[in-house]
DNA sequence: TTTTTTGCACTGACCAGTCAGTTCAAAAAT
DNA sequence: ATTTTTGAACTGACTGGTCAGTGCAAAAAA
């Protein structure tokens, strides 16, 4: 008699049938919630957009507030390993602080612009108060606060940024830089590419907006 | 018999009654909104925390929609108007652009401070798309951004700033990086005085984080 | 008098969540 | 090799509740 254990089935791709539905109701949910907001986006809505049927929802998650939070840590979590990476990779190369920065900036480039329909809908989010996933939000978004407020810390100890600079507020004040510059970027002149956006804001970074030659 | 105009009668503020009604019904809403998004947010509440009964709702505004429409048109109303009265103000007395935009920045902050919940609600939507109110926000929101090109312009072509700035992508950068810095600090550090927000703000626009005596 | 507000009952659409039943591939039995 | 059983995954009609918006007569304000 042979021993069944779990995960029983897998489809070709390695992964449980679960999984695969569980994605395909994520990327559904993801650009409806974007569009319409959360309370304006049905179950019914997500579940037709993925293709399945209104109890499969109920079958992969407790309820529609908890299939948001797991998409929201879901969503933050790669952004997180993003960000940490190119600081990262930047130090191992041997770069600056500015550099880290510069790099980080970049990140961010990118992931908005893989995942312009969830950066929209944590924006939308984030400065919520009372609303049942309003905890997780803010655990996510310090931990990728966190990597920033890492890498300017890291400068002001080792003296290339200046000590007066206040690291919480100065990395709040960059995220908010990257991520509004993108949605206007994505919004209303998609067409540019993200070297030219990243150069732009390079740019601002590095105060070289006051005219020298 | 007298003809009577509109704008009949007037309370002892010079305000007519209705508008008095509108202006609680305003401060209602945008608290609401701001907490639980549009959608969440009904009218019963939105009446009693008025203070008034639910058909004096739809005696004011012809929907839900129209209230939130006009509170949106009103309350960036008066953030261009502060915004423009700083650019103003700077050129009047003397200042360069620098000036002008610290003094933007600072009018920024001011405006998120008197006004948070409209501030939260204000970036909550302005990314949305398919929505009713989508037009009228784009609108408000140009106009608002506007000025700040404006400036960027003006220092452009007086040489102030390098030609090399894309002013549209700073613009929105630099709003970004006051919206997001301000949204932190009432959530996260609300103990500190705003001078302290617009110092950290001021370093980083002029480009003094990297340590430099 | 005219305008504005009130209070309250009512409607109809919409929607989160439920549940009894179906499907099907892998495992076990024969 | 063939049949039977199992159970995870899925389905979609249904329910109970919610909410935007209406209607209206009476009261209050101007």
């Amino acid at each position: 008699m042979t021993i069944r254990t779990m995960e029983s089935s897998t489809t070709s791709g390695g992964r449980t049938r679960r999984e695969a539905t569980r994605q395909k109701l994520y990327e559904a949910a993801v650009t409806l919630i974007a569009e319409q907001g959360f309370s304006a986006t049905t179950v019914d809505e997500i579940a037709e957009r993925a293709g399945v049927a209104k109890g499969t929802v109920y079958y992969n998650f407790a309820s529609k507030s908890v299939l948001f939070e797991e998409l929201l840590r879901h969503g933050v979590g790669l952004l997180t390993a993003s960000l940490r990476e190119a600081a990262e990779d930047t130090a191992r190369g041997g770069g600056n602080r500015v550099d880290a920065l510069d790099a980080m900036i970049r990140a961010g480039l990118v992931f908005i612009d893989r995942y312009p329909s969830f950066t929209q809908l944590y924006v939308a989010e984030l400065w919520r108060t009372n609303r049942a996933w309003q905890s997780t939000l803010m655990v996510v978004r310090q931990e990728a606060v966190a990597v920033v407020e890492g890498v300017l810390r890291e400068g002001v100890d080792n003296g290339e940024f200046s000590p007066e600079i206040d690291v919480q507020l100065t990395a709040a004040a960059l995220v908010g830089m990257v991520l509004v510059a993108a949605l206007d970027w994505q919004a209303f002149q998609p067409e540019r590419s993200l070297d030219d956006v990243h150069s732009a804001l390079s740019r601002l970074l590095q105060g070289r907006v006051s005219g020298r030659r």
